[in-house]
DNA sequence: GTCAATTCACATGAAAGAGACCACGGTCTAGTG
DNA sequence: CTAGACCGTGGTCTCTTTCATGTGAATTGACGA
């Protein structure tokens, strides 16, 4: 995309006529080569494959756990932990989609909401989590205007009405609790004892192992009934997954000897992260397309795994707020200035940051304010920031950037043009 | 030399406000028969 | 008489501000050896 808005600059300025020649002559030579991709779609993160390799063992837990639902029977609440990438969703999917469809055929009244709390807008606080699930059931809430509580007796009387079994799952859980407290979960687990005519039970996917620590007991002891841990993949197992997929998504023979391997290595060194390993595969094949090769070789790999960081990176940057723009932009600029490592403070990144301010017509906010910004940025892994006490001096955060050193000129024109500066 | 108190420069928490968005019900207005 | 415009109220949600409290070690200064 980006090579072909380029071209296309160029061209404008020296004609039409060359510029329809040039660009209809790189789509014929596009649709000439041939393609080393058979289904692009199977290294895709929303893929659910029919088979699920090392997973055997917590799939079949899921479904041992989930089964009584078919004799109508409300299954326990189930909780399941692992780092990202590790299959829980997808065991989860799979499950819940098999025991949907024999329910269908069946004509049990199950039905199976998955909801991934993470999305922003649909299910990132208790209204819109409610009313998402409310609306999947089919009846329609408003985006806001109710009280809470309304659409709590919408959704309650929904299911009582329907008498149904409710499956509920709950993915990225950590995230939501974090962000609104767990008296959502409460009030979840707590309907039960209310509902005469259905059920509702509860599937919690959190990426976070420690994250039960903080919740109230008896949220805890309710939504907890059963556990199931996802270990990491290691690399052989994420080389079994690969060789599943590739076989899939690429034509038979374009994968040079030994890019499995690298490909299966470096996602295992991420915590065994099989969607990682997945995305590294797509962005090398596409890679190698572009480069008219007709095989994908280790190098691609490397390649795949620079541009997938850049791009990660870069995207997160151009999609912040520009309060958030403007304080990294104070840091990269003071990062600049000081050269040598010495680590910036909280102080004077508010000092130059009221500066910017000032100078791009931007609403100033407070220390309080942009101290937390500060430490968002350092969430999303673009500064590294670490609180020290420096005795008679004062506490701060000592701030370094942990941008690539090749990245920095790119960043500084994304600021500046996006803060106009 | 030792030890507790002090002090700095913010960090961190809690609560509340501003402003955007929205639903709902009541009131007003203009068009219709 | 009725459909639609318009308004006020009350709700959510996000981003901020305000006010209050917390923190950890370098420094200070009193104290005793």
């Amino acid at each position: 995309m980006y090579n072909l808005l380029f071209l296309w600059k160029n061209k404008t300025k020296k004609g039409v006529m060359m510029k329809e020649n040039k660009v209809s002559k790189l789509f014929e030579r596009f649709l000439a080569q041939d393609t080393i991709f058979k289904d692009k779609r199977a290294l895709q993160v929303q893929y659910t494959p029919e088979n699920i390799p090392h997973r055997d063992e917590q799939i079949e837990q899921i479904a041992k756990i989930m089964a009584p639902c078919l004799r109508m029977e409300k299954p326990s609440n189930l909780f399941l932990y692992g780092k990202t990438g590790t299959g829980k969703t997808l065991a989860v999917t799979h499950t819940t989609n098999n025991i949907a469809k024999i329910a269908k055929k069946r004509e049990i009244p199950l039905a199976v909401l998955y909801l991934n709390c993470k999305l922003k807008k649909i299910a990132d606080t208790e209204y819109r989590i409610i009313a998402q699930i409310t609306r999947e059931l089919g009846r329609e809430i408003p985006p806001t205007g109710l009280p809470t509580d309304e659409v709590y007796r919408v959704f309650f009387n929904l299911l009582e009405e329907r008498k149904q079994l409710l499956i509920l799952v709950l993915d990225e859980i950590d995230q939501l609790v974090k962000k609104i407290g767990d008296e959502i979960l409460y009030n979840l687990t707590r309907i039960n004892t209310e509902l005469k005519n259905s059920q509702v039970s509860i599937i919690g996917i959190s990426n976070d192992l420690s994250f039960t620590n903080n919740l109230d007991p008896r949220v805890k002891s309710s939504l907890s009934e059963e556990e199931i841990v996802f270990p990491p993949y290691n690399a052989l197992q994420l080389q079994d997954i690969l060789k599943e997929r590739i076989g899939l998504a690429f034509i038979e023979g374009v994968l040079e000897e030994g890019v499995v391997e690298k490909c299966a290595a470096y996602a295992a060194r991420e915590h065994g992260d099989a969607r990682r390993a997945l995305e590294l595969m797509r962005v090398a094949g596409e890679i190698a397309q572009r480069e008219e090769e007709k095989k994908i070789r280790i190098f691609h790999i490397d390649k795949a795994e620079e541009k997938i960081e850049k791009e990660k990176m870069l995207d997160i940057i151009l999609y912040q707020p520009k309060q958030f723009q403007a304080a990294l932009y104070s840091i990269i600029t003071l990062h600049q200035n000081k050269r040598s490592d010495k680590l910036i403070s909280t102080g004077e990144i508010y000092e130059l940051y009221k500066n910017i301010c000032g100078k791009i017509n931007l609403r100033m906010l407070t220390q309080r304010r942009v101290s937390d910004i500060i430490q968002e940025l350092d969430m999303l892994g673009i500064i590294n920031a670490q609180v020290i006490s420096k005795g008679r001096y004062g506490r701060t955060r000592e701030i370094s950037l942990s941008l690539q050193d090749n990245l920095i000129p790119k960043v500084i024109e994304i600021l500046k043009k996006d803060l106009d500066i």
